[in-house]
DNA sequence: AGCGTTCCCGTTAACGTTCACATGGTCCGG
DNA sequence: CCGGACCATGTGAACGTTAACGGGAACGCT
């Protein structure tokens, strides 16, 4: 009676349904739930109801009732970049399996961001995990001022911490295999490309290649920052140049900038991988086209998301706050290419598995 | 009194935040939705108590009552590709800015695929608009089969059609310009490689280019077909390669199909652009950093995911169904660089905007 | 003094589901 | 022919919030 002039179509509501059946609106939902209680006969004429006018259960009002929204949060950052999208890959995947809605939440990839409201934003909408693809880069560490009765949440590309779960590649090792097979090839005068400063990952690349040359008793080469894009990498790189002119190897940090880096050192006539060798991080499947292609540490990030998802929704099932934190870390793997290729004449020397590299280096041309 | 014995400690909810300051809910709903009519002193004392227990209310609750999510659904496909994942990158922008949340549906980028049921849970969602930004490759047109009442929809890659709003790239404009760029260098056996069958906009720059050939009173020549990733494309030039051994050009259907087909050039030893030019598709900004660089056409694919949510948020504000149905159309633009280089010789040949392309050329090396 | 405003706040009823429990019927064994 | 078990269904309340409306106090104006 008091429905106002401006109405839409009201919405046609499982009482409906239950009215044109003249059955009760519990029998309609135990239709809907795939209940076994309901006779044959009104299960059928109930679905055949529902088909009819083309109803929609509201999963805003099941999700109010049942104190469950059966969605996950995302925060992501850089999804222009490669290894975000990527990761948003599995994770779509892994969430689509499991029949979790995902809600998504993009922040800047440069730059202070405080993560909190974002995080907020999400436990608003009572999302029941939270998934951060984005480094932490607030004046203070989110994990500090969680609010409390926070949904479980893993982190993506954070320091690892007691409190809260973390998947990560493992970036530092990778940066050691990056490295270790720059000595390899024979390679002393090794410089690094790397990150961000305030991303997490750049940070432990860049350590991996400082304790990989300390081992094998080599100074550390010039040192030059980029942003992740392939121009920041060409940059980057003839800074480089110009402070280190006698470099023979490269670690970047990753394959977009790699791929500016090689751009730079082809411009001023230097050979790679002859007088130049580089290498890589990412695994880009385009990297096997670049000229040279690249040699570069995989990381497996469609795993990562997957992962990240189970690990939530295992965290969501088991109710017992804190018992599941867990840190994961997954390993990187060494897809050599022509820009630091095989030590030729010293197999042994070899410190990665040979058979896999090789197998994945065979490229499809 | 009739809680259960596994209850969590049961959520602070506005009745709380009411109890604890004396006043009524509606007091409380008034105070975090900024409305004016509540005093200083009970505003301050009410977000006081708010701020003390970290009370969030229900994004939950908020939309079953006024039937309104805030929340836009996006379905897309093959994120991991430059083009979609720029393309959401766009809609995250636009949707952050006016506090719309984002409902993220991935499905599957090949391969056939009934989009309905995930309109269908996306409405179940209550989400107050869809975009699809993935080709619709069901047995028939989703756009047949919607249930009424659906929410506004924007179509991304999709024929257009008089009963949905679609917002498309200029792709057969696009393929022309290519085209076009490559008769204008002098170029007269010039093959295309394509993208996916079931892409709308493959079909559509592959139109491009046979309007453009035909209007140039060219012959058509090799096709093949790839499906949009670097290893397909390497594939496909080999094919195309076999099957006309003469060619002088090739127009590659995007950027990353194109780093595949120009290391297959480079590996038989033919030289770009001298005895083949390439034109790619999507204006990659890494392609400034091939080898060698790769003139291309750029797709505003940013300003698509703003514009279809913008076009979206309009649609559910002026209520008025059908009468918001639009079709854009974004033009493209060619990136000139040196892959397929100026015409030199011929300044007064080029149909471009030179300027503009020139400006775009000098990469930042 | 009377009356209309304005300001502040409370009460009641939704929104569309599901949960816990109640109810009536049918079937079976004794 | 009765008690229990089981099946199919209905009833009322609850989930957490906002909309609609009503009402009292304070203020200004004629």
């Amino acid at each position: 009676m008091p429905r106002l002039p401006s109405a839409d179509p009201p919405r046609v509501t499982i009482k409906e349904i239950a009215r044109m059946c003249g059955v009760s609106v519990q029998t309609v939902s135990r239709v809907i739930n795939r209940r076994p209680d309901v006779s044959p006969d009104t299960r059928a004429q109930v679905e055949a109801a529902i088909e009819a006018v083309g109803f929609q259960p509201s999963a805003v009002a099941r999700s109010l009732v049942q104190r469950r929204s059966y969605t996950l949060g995302i925060i992501a950052a850089g999804l222009r970049y490669f290894g975000v999208a990527q990761t948003l890959n599995g994770i779509t995947e892994a969430s689509e399996a499991s029949g979790y809605a995902l809600l998504l939440k993009e922040i800047p990839s440069t730059g202070e961001f405080d993560l909190l409201p974002v995080i907020e934003f999400l436990m608003a909408h009572r999302v029941e995990g939270i998934i951060v693809a984005a480094p932490d880069r607030g004046e203070a560490d989110v994990r500090g001022h969680l609010p409390r009765s926070s949904p479980p949440i893993v982190f993506l590309k954070s320091e690892p911490s007691p409190m809260f779960s973390t998947i990560l590649i493992d970036n530092y090792g990778g940066g050691r295999q990056a490295t270790g097979h720059l000595v390899s090839l024979g390679r002393s005068r090794i410089a690094h490309l790397a990150g961000p400063r305030d991303w997490h990952e750049a940070r432990d690349r860049q350590q991996g290649w400082r304790d990989a040359l300390r081992d094998a008793a080599l100074e550390p080469g010039a040192l030059a920052f980029g942003n992740w894009s392939a121009e920041s990498g060409a940059v980057a790189m003839a800074r480089i140049l110009e402070e280190a002119p006698d470099l023979d190897a490269v670690f970047v940090a990753n394959d977009q900038m790699a791929l500016g880096a090689m751009s730079t050192v082809r411009a001023r006539g230097i050979a790679v991988p002859e007088q130049v060798a580089i290498v890589g991080f990412d695994g880009l499947e385009e990297g096997a086209y670049f000229s040279p292609s690249l040699t570069t540490v995989r990381q497996p990030l469609r795993e990562l998301g997957q992962l990240a998802v189970r690990e939530l929704l295992a965290a969501v099932a088991g109710h017992e706050p804190g018992s599941s934190v867990h840190a994961l870390t997954l390993a990187t793997e060494l897809i050599v290419r022509e820009s630091a290729p095989h030590p030729l004449g010293a197999a042994l020397a070899i410190p990665e598995a040979p058979a896999l590299a090789i197998a994945e280096a065979t490229a499809p041309a």
